[in-house]
RNA sequence: GCGCCCGUAGUUCAAUGGAUAGAACGUCAGAUUGCGGAUCUGAAGGUUGCAGGUUCGACUCCUGCCGGGCGCACCA
């Protein structure tokens, strides 16, 4: 990648110069390299000269000014010119031939093209969305879902050997409430047309039964088939129940009780998560006998990382969650796993109708399912509305603005750029390009080529910050410029050698397009 | 009370401490006898909640305040 590249090219001029006493002895801090936002300031830049001006004791300028001197004498020479402006940046820009060879090298990896290896021989998991089986998904905790599924996506472009996975909670209290309110005795909480198709459909005459049986039938006939609506394909349903059958829940408080961190109190027993920063300990078995929740993530989080190998595990959360990070951070610390847990804290989805705050609630039975939503807008708009925004964003959905919304939504836009380019495609006919690339001179052609090399530092990205809403703006970027070509540049025309280039140049925009819309799990039509 | 997150254009949202804060929708004005007009071009629209601070440089980091969401269980 172009962008290590220069790193590391950067990385040994400084060296270089210190060795030739220009600069004195000092450990080199990471350098960072972007793209700025006007092109006059160069295809890349970087401000290490104003960071390490205290350390090499001169004006950043002057810095500047050296450290291109040398870029230039050291070579290999990937730009046409590197200039310094102003507080110390040092601009790069790139050479033609470097971006027209990088149309073949687009053509020749095809769907590889930003496939990458930082993470090589590791194995990650994401789970996500993994809401009660209390009832069916709604709008807030499938938020998840696209990012979950996304970000799973992204990291195995990156390299890793990734899994995604919904975590069942079918057990403890609320699937004894579930109960109650199926068999609709005194202690029913739940409401909503789905309790009345359970109520039909469950026979067990046993809260807590009935409460098991309707959870399956939720997970399988409602939260199974939603996520699929979704374009979410899980490569595992771990089940609660399952860890407490297999005596994992056991296994696991038996080690913590062996390592000392288990006490009792008041008939209790808790987790002495504080010794692992934690604010509190945390009651792991409460005086009814019953393990909590936290019991059993403790299990399901050791069976990845021990039974499963897995070196990385991001878990998408709700922000109510939020107290039970500490917990669960504190006890995978305890048991060796320390750093290999990330957890990303969703934020709420406040929905409104006609501006109007709609307050969600299973129990009083008013909430929007995803499949409402789905049945309005469907599953391509709705990913890509969610994939937009930030994990941080208390993102604010009005549903009587949803249909509109959805009509002018950018996705297809982004489809349509795809869909057009399949058209000059179906009209070229040949598949095989003997393509001159010295021929793709027009502005457009070469900014377009610069927007397709950055799809692999889109995935790197990505892939180590977790910031998924980067891809639907790549899209869109990427989509414009398209749009742009295709308004200046005629592709098939009466020059052969200049049609065979842009057709290549179509061909290559293609593949990174369709790639870019499958990693965010959205159809690339061909026609629409 | 304490902790986490947020406050950016009319609206929904972007912006690894960088250069003139960007898109989309909406609004207004334009473009086709050329590969798909679901497109393109242009304009209007901002004191980035407020006040300080850190620094060459702050939407971004720190402090205080205002407003909103969430959390602080022997619930999951």
């Amino acid at each position: 990648m172009i962008r290590e590249e220069i790193v590391k090219l950067t990385g040994k001029a400084i060296k270089n110069l210190q060795k030739e006493g220009v600069f004195p002895a000092f450990k080199v801090p990471e350098i960072l390299i972007e793209h700025p936002e006007n092109e006059l300031y160069g295809d890349y830049s970087t401000n290490v000269a104003l960071k390490i001006a205290k350390l090499a004791k001169k004006s950043p300028m002057e810095i500047a000014e050296l450290l291109s001197k040398k870029l230039e004498a050291q070579g290999p020479k990937l730009f046409t010119k590197i200039k310094i402006a102003k507080p110390g940046f040092i601009n790069f820009f790139f050479s033609k031939e470097y971006l027209q060879n990088q149309v073949e090298r687009i053509l020749k990896e095809k769907d590889n093209f930003g496939q990458l290896d930082i993470g090589k021989d590791k194995k990650v998991q994401v789970e996500f969305i993994s809401a009660n089986p209390t009832g069916p998904l709604t709008v807030g905790n499938a938020r998840g879902g696209p990012l979950g599924d996304v970000l799973g996506n992204v990291l195995k472009k990156a390299g890793f050997k990734t899994e995604k996975a919904y975590y069942v909670n079918n057990y403890g209290m609320q699937i004894l409430t579930l109960g109650h309110s199926v068999l609709k005795d005194s202690q029913a909480k739940y409401k909503g047309d789905y309790i009345n198709y359970l109520q039909k459909k469950v026979k067990e005459k046993d809260p807590y039964k009935a409460g098991e049986k309707a959870a399956k039938i939720i997970i399988e006939e409602m939260i199974k088939k939603t996520s699929k609506r979704l374009g979410i394909k899980y490569d595992q349903w771990v089940k609660e129940s399952d860890l407490y059958k297999s005596k994992a829940v056991d296994r696991v408080l038996k080690l913590l009780e062996k390592k000392g961190l288990i006490y009792e109190k008041e008939g209790a027993k808790f987790f002495k998560s504080s010794k692992f920063g934690d604010e509190r300990d945390r009651v792991i078995i409460k005086s009814d006998g019953w393990k909590t929740y936290l019991a059993g993530d403790i299990a399901f989080h050791i069976y990845k990382f021990e039974k499963k190998k897995f070196d990385k595990v991001i878990n998408i959360w709700g922000a109510d969650h939020y107290g039970d990070v500490l917990g669960l951070q504190a006890a995978v610390k305890a048991l060796g796993h320390e750093g290999k847990l990330d957890i990303i804290l969703l934020q709420f989805v406040t929905v409104l109708e006609k501006g109007e705050k709609k307050r969600m609630s299973k129990r009083k039975g008013v909430f929007v399912t995803m499949d409402e939503l789905l049945d309005k807008v469907g599953p391509d708009v709705i990913r890509f509305l969610l994939l937009q925004k930030s994990a941080d964003t208390h993102l604010n959905f009005d549903l009587s603005l949803a249909k509109e919304q959805s009509e002018n939504n950018p996705v297809y836009y982004i489809q349509y750029a795809h869909a057009r380019i399949c058209s000059i495609l179906r009209k070229a006919k040949s598949k095989n390009f003997k393509a001159d690339y010295e021929l793709l001179n027009h502005s457009l052609e070469l900014s377009l080529i610069k927007e397709l090399i950055k799809f692999p530092e889109v995935i790197e990205d990505t892939a180590k910050d977790y910031q998924v809403q980067r891809i639907p703006k790549y899209a869109i970027d990427l989509s414009t410029l398209l749009h742009q070509f295709y308004r200046d540049c005629k592709v098939i025309s009466e020059d052969k050698a200049l049609t065979q280039a842009r057709l290549s140049l179509v061909l290559a925009s293609k593949t990174v397009l369709k790639n870019t819309l499958s990693l965010m799990g959205i159809s690339a039509p061909e026609r629409m």
